[in-house]
Order: structure tokens, then sequence, then C-alpha cells
DNA sequence: TCCTATACCTTACATTACAATGTATATCGC
DNA sequence: GCGATATACATTGTAATGTAAGGTATAGGA
């Protein structure tokens, strides 16, 4: 088992992960699971029980729209797509985690010997 | 005011941006406020009713050693230094931090037009 | 006298990841 | 048929943590 990233971590990047992955178009739970750990080569391992909360919160503050689909197996599936708002919020949380970036690059590149 | 940095971020950011500033060498609460802000350019403002609770957390956990002084103007400070197992600590965090960094950039880079 | 800066601390509140558990269907090997 | 795995969603209890607000104290300038 690999070791999970520290959860603060989890929950600083969960928000825009997700809302970023959305610009490729729709997408649903349990292949945004897979999304991230394609995306992260593997390091990254999100739990469903993680990130379908994120997702109903995200729907319930208007930043995705979620809809249901039935697949051909008779699966059902919710659907979501990235709003406006999505969209204004992904902007400013890219913004905010560029701004932190940053701040560690400098104290970790610097400072000290 | 500038609007501040949402606070998941915060959380995620301020254990390896503490064991950071502390490879410079000692430092204490007040100064440390100070530091973050100059090392961000002014994008980031910590509030000290967040950051004593995670100096205290970090102490207890061993990640850092303090001890009280008092300086010529009668004013008292704690400062603290960095353990090895802080050392430790803040080099596991910025593997972390790389990794969801790296799956980030993937995916606002690219995944879509 | 009043305000700002320095320097530390705590409490009430809301939020959130994690672990565990639950529901249901489809597919594959045997 | 049968059991295991994958797909696909969901909820609950627990612990942890930032924020906002407030508190204590000293020093210096207007």
């Amino acid at each position: 088992m690999k070791k999970p990233v520290y959860k603060e971590l989890v929950a600083a990047s969960s928000r825009p992960m997700v809302l970023s992955i959305l610009t490729g178009g729709e997408s649903y739970g349990y292949e945004i699971l897979k999304q991230v750990k394609l995306l992260s080569g593997g390091e990254l391992e999100w739990s469903d029980g993680m990130l379908y909360p994120v997702l109903h919160r995200l729907e319930r503050d208007g930043f995705i729209a979620g809809r249901w689909q039935l697949t051909d197996e008779g699966r059902r599936r919710k659907y979501y797509r990235l709003t406006d708002r999505g969209k204004g919020q992904l902007a400013s949380d890219r913004s905010n985690w560029s701004a932190v970036h940053a701040a560690l690059q400098t104290s970790w590149g610097g400072g000290h010997v």
C-alpha cells in the first residue's frame, strides 16, 4: 500500500482538481477517481467516500451541474458538467494555488544553505 | 482587504511552510507571520489565531522544539528550531506537495482545449 | 491619552477527510 | 449456477482544523 498524501493536501486540491478535470467535458464520480490516479501517474488515489461528498458540495454550491444517465448495461451514472460559476471558482483556486506554491518554492529554494 | 486564500489551502501549506522557514534558523511566531507575508510578496497573510495552534501541534508532535527567551525590551518570545523529525516530515510534505502540484499542472495544461 | 506594533494565547463554530458500511448490477472464471 | 471482482452510487461517526473573536501584556509615537 502506497502511503497516501496527507489529508489537508487532499482537501486543498480536491476542488481545483475536480473542476479542472471537468473542463475536459462531462464526467462522473467513478471515472473521476480513475482520472485522478491517471493524471498523477498513480501517485494519488482518492477514496470514493471522500469524492462523492465533494461532488455533492460542488453541485450544492453551483460549481457543477449533474444529470442522471442510464448506460446500455443498466448502470446508473451521475454525469457532471462545469458551470460558469465553477469556471470562475477554478480560476480563483488556480490563482490561490499558484501564490502558495510560489511562496513554498521560495522558502524551499532560498533562505538557507 | 485582500481576499484570503481558501482555508483548506492554508491548512495544506502551513506545516511545510513553517518547517521550511525554520530550515533558515530559529524563529518565533510573530516573525514567522511576517516571513510568510514577505515570502509570498504580500499575497499570503496568516492570522495569529491560526499559527499559534499550528506551532503547538508541531511541537507536540516533535517536529519543532521551542525555548522561551526574553528580549532586552522585556518582551517574551518563544523561539522554535527544526528537529530531525521535522526535517523528515518536511521532506515527506515536499514530496506530497510536488505530486499533487504535478497532477494539477497536468490537468490544467492538458485534457482540454 | 490613544493608537499602533509587538508577542503570546484560547474558545465556539462550521467544515471536512477518513474509515467503515450499505445498495445494486454486470462480468468473468469455473 | 456460484463466487469474486469491477462498476457505480451513497451515508454515518469520528477526529482534526481554520476562522472569527476575544484576551493579556509591554513599548513607543502622536
